[in-house]
DNA sequence: ACCTGAACACCGTTCAAGT
DNA sequence: ACCTGAACACCGTTCAAGT
């Protein structure tokens, strides 16, 4: 397998045009405007509008919305596949490591109102754009888990899976969560008290 | 405050002429058998097809979607709150009574695809019909985890509003399971340890 | 290779007219 | 008091024509 075929997708490629690579990057920066703002399902006809580009350009670049998300939250998750492997380099604490991550890939699944629904939904759905992301977690979480394992700090039996469920969804209540109180960081702390061998 | 205004929502009333009854029935039944299968997004037009009337009567019933799918699970909720009182008579278990009606209540919360999301985005919104939900949530919780914190098997700051996010969160995710496997069981699972004294 | 925007489809919501 | 359905608005999506 080639690094280009690793690192490359199928949908959403940045055009080698000239003129093709603005209205990519404009369009881009205007999805992720708008999805601050209005979630993931902003009218794509406003992002083609704030882009200055024809509807039909944005189709052309990116044939769903899912693309479209996908792209707009892409260079998010290679920060967040590093940051693992920063952590996983580490000496010391391997709980405070993971649970570090976890924070990190909540934060993440948490950009937008709607994408920790786009995760959820795309998570056992091998092909689809947004799987990839569910592919990176598992990835990246793999190593931290066993290390906290290792430490003691985490039960043997506790699966990736399980943690992309648990990240999923404390990104899910973040989302949800009034401006004054982020409900996922308690949720997190029971989880995590949950999850360490003493208990049960 | 009259026993009415308790029992009775100002939004969704059943009507009383009887063509106006039937209506309402049939849109009801409609709804539900929609809402089971395409989710609480299913669309409108089709549900007063389905029910044999015309969309106006529809709205002239229901103003919101919100008020529909409330009038869809609110007998349901009325079963989930008188659970909570006879379990909470209970003698016995008092882990394992809060634990058995917080399972109930990912079950109603999770009755549709995207019944969580309405919950949590009218959690906090006073006056909203799905607001009722979480009132009756909390009120039915509250004596349910007194018991358990009594017998020393919660620690004593965990809130009903706590609760609720986690009752909500693994709604969502139940929702978002593929049908093999329930991801909230091992959630709530965790939750639950990590709310015992003993832990941190 | 990429862009444009008209055209079509679908759906939510309102409201004047009716019984 | 309740029902009807046409009318309007908005948006997603496609595609023939253009550069």
């Amino acid at each position: 397998m080639s690094p280009a075929a690793e690192t490359e997708a199928p949908w959403a490629r940045r055009p080698k045009r000239a003129d093709g690579r603005r209205n990519y990057d404009a369009i881009l920066e205007a999805a992720r405007v708008a999805f601050a703002n209005r979630g993931t399902g902003a009218s794509l006809e406003d992002i083609a509008k704030a882009a200055g580009v024809a509807i039909g350009t944005l189709y052309g670049h990116f044939p769903t919305r899912e693309t479209l998300v996908e792209a707009s939250v892409r260079e998010q998750l290679d920060q967040l596949d590093q940051a693992a492997t920063t952590l996983t380099e580490e000496d010391g604490d391997a709980l405070g490591a993971l649970t570090a991550w976890v924070r990190l890939a909540v934060e993440h699944c948490s950009t937008y109102r709607g994408l920790a629904s786009f995760l959820a939904g795309s998570a056992h759905t091998a092909g689809a754009p947004l799987h990839h992301t569910g592919v990176i977690v598992h990835k990246a979480v793999a190593p931290l888990l066993a290390k906290a394992k290792e430490a003691g700090r985490i039960r043997a039996d506790v699966t990736a899976e399980e943690l992309y469920a648990v990240i999923t969804a404390a990104a899910w209540t973040r989302e949800n969560s009034p401006e004054q109180v982020d409900h996922s960081v308690r949720l997190l702390a029971f989880v995590t008290e949950g999850m360490a061998p003493q208990a049960g």
